[in-house]
DNA sequence: TCCACAACAGGTCGATTGTCCTGTTTTCAA
DNA sequence: TTGAAAACAGGACAATCGACCTGTTGTGGA
């Protein structure tokens, strides 16, 4: 008789599911990837797949709550809030994400991004939770540039309308760059949200 | 016996076809839309379908390299070329973009955009064919920088980044449109990027 | 006129998709 | 200690995917 030792970590599988179908959905895509190329990444067997996600959608809800907002939340907010004023935390931002793609050769682009082109039109939910996430990075920013203004930082400056422009033009370039697989898109945009807001900012 | 009147025109089934597949593409998804939804789309037959485009594959590529490419074309490079000068075109494409999405009700995002991020990852020859289209885009935009430098009515910019920069926005404001159907984003875009050429051109 | 081939009809094919099933094992509360 | 439910194993399931098949009809050149 074969001895065979179950785990039984319901949190540990629950998240070795996730973690693959996190780094599965923004590289790949949500509808390219296939379950059973899941099962494989996370190293678990369909019955486990089944509890823990019996559709799915409820793995893509997941994903979105638990992975992207959290992605947003430590390249995005958090450096909002640590950094002097929001330009600097910008043009840092962006450095960093040239940096890290740089390193490992390939853009697999934002994830936020990602997903809500891919999904935000067949699901609801989803939806909903994607805008979520983007009105929260919208008014992260938005909030700090009305910090900037109470400081003195700066001046004469819509700060909702800045906050979109900035948002999108990251996105923007982010998609351009994973399009052709060249980091070129997000060193322009840096370069020239860097100059707007240097001329706004004394 | 019933007369099954073939129409044999195979300009026009290669059309329908193309025509089908192009607006699924865009606002359905490449991946989400399937073969059999295309052939009811455009009233084929498999055989006819087969004959035409054995491969989706080809298919993709097809409704990238005619339709794809018109759109950019039509809606970008030419009013670019008619306008007086950059900004102009530019605050003028917005506002065309806007009030289409006004009409109409829903926003499919930017088409170049939508099949870009979906599957330039996957096929190599696709994403040369989308990169191509980018890269036209933001030559024509650029040229038109560098021109409007020429007849000295602005000064002190850089053609290529600006040039990434504007087609970054209008991206990156597609998608979060798209994301939560509102057109929000590209007005603030719109006004923001108004106000940054506003700025340089005297 | 005839024939080779393009154009099309209509259905079939295996592979893969997401979902769900029946058992077995572990956990925890009573 | 016992029983119920959670956690998991391993496979089956229908549906759908893209691809492709054989046959028929139209077309244009020799």
């Amino acid at each position: 008789m074969i001895e065979h030792k179950r785990t039984n970590d319901p949190q540990a599988v629950r998240r070795r599911i996730v973690d693959a179908a996190y780094q599965a959905f923004v590289t790949r895509g949500y509808l390219a990837t296939g379950m059973s190329e899941l099962r494989a990444k996370a190293s678990v067997t369909g019955g486990a797949m089944a509890h823990h996600f019996p559709v799915k959608r409820e793995l893509g809800l997941a994903v979105i709550r638990d992975r992207v907002a959290e992605a947003v939340q430590q390249t995005w907010i958090e450096p909002l809030r640590v950094c002097s004023d929001a330009p600097t935390a910008i043009d840092r931002i962006f450095t960093e994400i040239i940096d890290e793609l740089s390193r490992n050769g390939s853009v697999s682009g934002c994830p936020l991004n990602n997903m809500a082109m891919e999904v935000s039109r067949h699901d609801e939910e989803m939806q909903e939770a994607l805008g979520a996430i983007f009105a929260a990075w919208e008014d992260a920013l938005s909030r700090r540039f009305q910090e900037d203004i109470r400081l003195k930082r700066v001046d004469g400056i819509r700060p909702d309308s800045l906050a979109t422009l900035v948002i999108a033009a990251y996105s923007g370039a982010m998609a351009m760059a994973k399009a052709n697989q060249d980091t070129r898109p997000l060193v322009h945009c840096q370069a020239e949200l860097a100059a707007l807001l240097a001329s706004k900012y004394a």
